[in-house]
RNA sequence: GCGCCUGUGGUGAAAUUGGUAUACACGCUACCUUGAGGUGGUAGUGGCCGCAAGGCUGUGGAAGUUCGAGUCUUCUCAGGCGCACCA
């Protein structure tokens, strides 16, 4: 008997896959579409991962499930290659980041080929070729001509071990995303795209996507709505401001606002002291500006200083100090706001340390336990308000101050604009240049791509600038026939993934980004496989999607259609894998010790859910191995067995057809590991039903099945087998099989009997008896060991049949 | 502090969506087999009692709804993740 080999059969049919190109997507079919991608690696010098596998192996198998289906399945790949990892690799050892790149990419691909991945190669991508970033350029030029691509001065994020600025979103809790240092605040003259115009139809479109509520909830966080009022208090006494503007989601309150807190960086506070106060307020805003933000909220008390003006309170008139505390942010609303100490925990606080007033606006509730009350109730102290419900108060008094002219509903969002300069060398460069004015121009479509050069020296500095700011054959250039200046910072390599998923559908196009005809077939994409960046990559193409269809790009405005999320894989020991630890498993040599891609990918579905994360297990992969094997072993018995024997196929039938049905299901719902552990129990059956003897046909037949459900997690073995069973086909070309469900009654069924909700018995009855209720009943009341629990004067009071008679409950007493 | 998620055997996990708890796999035990140690086969395996039939008990804990709860409700404990002075 042959022995199962993986390292012999799965290079036989990745090549014939290679060779036949039976994976290439076809723009435009008679067959319904089915758009799949993992969302794109970064090629390190390491290899894959496991991480890596468990995405495409989730990937591969809907891919190769839909596919079967009769889809016409797009399934591409590609190379996110711009960004610090190769840049530092070559600060470190001079080897430059485009030939490290292209090593990488090659040591990547090939270690992809031998998972045995079904992508259509010929689509493959690579953000760092000028072929493909020609086109990001081109966007940002697009998004600078409706100017959602804009240059501003500000406090940014600035990384001290990268020297770069970065995105708020790729601040994680005070630290750069990619190394980890806390960031510091820098002033900077750099660009951003607007996607706060976006910030609504980016949170409402949340709720029509199948996507992870986790990740939802993230954005929707991030995005951070709030609705409220800016309100105007004029300036009363002893300044040169006349008046300040607030932004509050309580005008409810304002009769309670006892005082105004100004952020240090407020453009207003200068003009609010004077010379008595001016020495400790700058002494104060100088100090503030100094400490980094994790500084500034790890010290939760509160500090903050008088400027010696007055306001004036726009409804009930009092007269309101004015102050500046760091525990107001200038980024967010006004950089001011109403201080309301008697209903906003912050603010008293406040009121206590400095001896402010304090004046209560709604009744708490009777059953209120004391503190600061911050819920909404009947109005106190509000003049013509009280005794209303605050609610109600909320909506007339911003009617009252819109009427005034103090003020208006206004909604904001916490979302800031996204930065996307980077001063660094290993990115695409922004296709701008400036003239002797300094004005910006955007490099025109047919100057494009701005190459990046080659050079050797790409240590970043404090500059602010990249490398490129050090090559004048590189800043100097000539526009619209006028000497003009380059911008040398680069651009976010978040941008140049925020479209990959539409070149994929037109990846060689030389005149367009994409053809909208294909862009329009294609996506959106059906079902994209991820495990991290919620809210940067997965917010920023919604975000560009959003402006394509705006540009008329394209006809659709969310381009992800169902998103699945992948979790990790840790160590055996539970912890996080991390090359520091030396406890990485590298699947590529799982696949060499001869366990091969099918055990490997089968493994890691059958692992658990593919949301949850899980522990690697050694023992467990061999598990599957043994499973892959038993199944192997199964058909080559069939191949050498002998061709009479005859045997019942109703109970093979029973099983097969159970089989489909579940593994259909289960895929159907993305649950691998239950699709996996019902091929197993196939299987099993298999043996069992073996050991009495079968009929060629019927055998045949349900082994062929075997290796069609097989194939979307182990591929080549189901190719193999498929073949040995004597199919001149193909996998795919044979489809997907379906179950009949007249092959899944059985002509006994066993019935469960409860007492009182507790199995006291179970009988087994022709099934057509199951039909009829009070024959049921009467059976079931008959069996010896019913009537055993409920002779005894116990009278039954009711009688629950369920399940189509697969079970009765008998209320007894 | 706020929000979300997860708690089921020794382990990874199933459970038809309110209907037989622990499928499948790992591990363990016994036996068989083999070229006698790493990837063969069969059976058993939640806990307690019992030779057995069977009984009691059991999904982090407490209460509730229901004929019936791992699943729903309330409270509570533990772990994880996210946000965190956002007015």
């Amino acid at each position: 008997m042959k022995r199962y080999k993986p390292s012999e059969i799965e290079p036989k049919w990745q090549k014939r896959w290679e060779e036949s190109g039976v994976y290439k997507a076809e723009d435009f079919s008679e067959k319904p579409k089915k758009y799949v991608a993992g969302q794109f690696p970064y090629p390190s010098g390491a290899g894959l991962h496991v991480g890596h596998a468990r995405v495409y192996a989730i990937v591969d198998a809907v891919s190769r499930f839909y596919r079967q289906l009769g889809y016409n399945v797009l399934n591409p790949i590609g190379w996110d290659t711009f960004g610090l990892p190769a840049e530092n690799y070559a600060i470190k050892t001079g080897i430059s980041p485009q030939s490290a790149t292209k090593t990488n990419i090659a040591n990547f691909k090939k270690q992809f080929k031998r998972l045995g991945i079904s992508v259509d190669w010929s689509r493959e991508i690579n953000t760092s070729d000028p072929e493909y970033y020609k086109w990001t350029q081109w966007i940002f030029t697009q998004l600078f001509e409706k100017d959602l691509a804009y240059r501003a001065e500000n406090y940014q994020w600035w990384c001290p071990k990268d020297k770069t600025v970065l995105a708020n979103e790729q601040v994680e809790g005070g630290h750069c995303w990619r190394c980890g240092s806390v960031v510091e605040k820098r002033k900077m003259n750099q660009w951003f795209f607007k996607i706060t115009d976006y910030a609504e139809e980016l949170l409402a479109d949340l709720d029509q996507l199948d996507w992870p509520e986790k990740i939802k909830t993230m954005q929707r966080n991030w995005i951070g709505k709030s609705e409220g009022a800016e309100v105007e208090f004029e300036v009363v006494d002893g300044a040169d401001a006349r008046k300040i503007k607030i932004f509050t989601t309580r005008p409810d309150t304002i009769y309670g606002a006892t005082f105004l807190v100004l952020a240090p960086e407020h453009p207003l506070v200068n003009d609010l002291t004077n010379d008595l106060t001016r020495p400790e307020v700058d002494k104060y805003r100088q100090e503030a500006m100094k400490k980094s933000e994790i500084e500034r909220q790890e010290n939760k008390e509160k500090t903050g200083v008088f400027t010696g003006s007055y306001a004036k309170n726009p409804l009930s008139g009092e007269k309101m100090s004015i102050w500046v505390a760091d525990y107001v942010l200038m980024g967010y609303g006004e950089g001011a706001i109403m201080a309301v100490p008697a209903h906003d925990e912050r603010d008293l606080e406040f009121a206590e340390k400095f001896d402010l007033p304090v004046k209560e606006v709604i009744k708490p509730p009777a059953n209120f336990a004391g503190g600061c009350y911050t819920g909404e109730g009947e109005m106190i102290n509000s003049g013509r308000y009280d005794g209303k419900p605050s609610a109600q108060a909320r909506e007339l008094i911003v009617r009252l101050l819109e009427k005034n002219g103090q003020g208006q509903a206004k909604t904001t969002y916490k979302m800031r604009d996204w930065l996307i300069s980077r001063q660094r060398y290993w990115g695409a460069p922004i296709p701008v240049a400036y003239d002797a004015d300094g004005k910006p121009h955007a490099v025109p479509e047919d100057k494009l791509p701005v190459v990046l050069p080659e050079i050797t020296d790409y240590q970043p500095d404090d500059s602010g600038h990249s490398a490129l700011a050090k090559v004048p054959e590189f800043t100097q250039v000539e526009l619209n026939s006028e000497e003009m200046t380059r911008e040398t910072d680069t651009l976010d390599g978040f941008a140049c993934s925020s479209w990959y998923l539409l070149r994929y559908c037109d990846p060689r196009n030389e005149f367009n980004a994409w053809d909208k005809t294909k862009a329009d077939y294609w996506s959106p994409v059906d079902v994209y496989v991820g495990a991290d960046h919620a809210v940067t990559h997965q917010l920023y193409v919604r975000f560009w999607a959003k402006f394509f269809a705006d540009q008329g790009l394209t006809n659709f405005r969310e381009p992800i259609k169902s998103l699945l999320y992948s979790g990790y894989i840790n160590a055996e020991a539970g912890t996080k894998m991390s090359k520091s630890k030396g406890n990485t498993i590298d699947p590529l040599e799982v696949v060499d010790q001869g366990y091969g891609a099918d055990a490997l990918r089968t493994y890691i579905l059958f692992i658990g859910p593919y949301q949850m994360d899980e522990p690697w297990s050694t023992r467990g992969i061999g598990g599957v191995y043994r499973f892959l094997n038993r199944t192997w072993n199964l058909v080559q018995e069939f191949l050498e067995a002998p061709r009479d024997a005859l045997g019942d196929p109703e109970e093979l039938q029973k099983t097969q057809h159970k089989t489909i049905k579940k593994v259909t299901d289960d895929l159907r719902k993305n649950s691998f590991n239950t699709a996996i552990a019902a091929l197993m129990e196939y299987v099993n059956d298999l043996y069992k039903i073996k050991l009495r003897g079968f009929d060629e046909e019927y055998w045949r037949g349900a082994l062929t099945t075997l290796a069609q459900l097989l194939a979307p997690f182990a591929p080549h073995m189901a190719a193999e087998c498929f073949e040995l069973l004597g199919r001149s086909d193909t996998i795919e070309d044979a489809g997907w099989p379906s179950h009949d469900e007249k092959y899944l009654t059985s002509a006994q069924e066993e019935v469960v009997v409860q007492i009182n909700g507790k199995v006291r018995a179970r009988l087994t009855l022709p099934a057509e008896e199951l039909q009829d209720e009070k024959g049921l009943l009467e059976k079931v009341l008959a069996e010896p060991r019913v009537s055993e629990l409920t002779d005894g004067g116990k009278k039954v009071l009711k009688t629950i049949v369920v399940r189509g008679g697969k079970m009765v409950n008998l209320v007894v007493e």
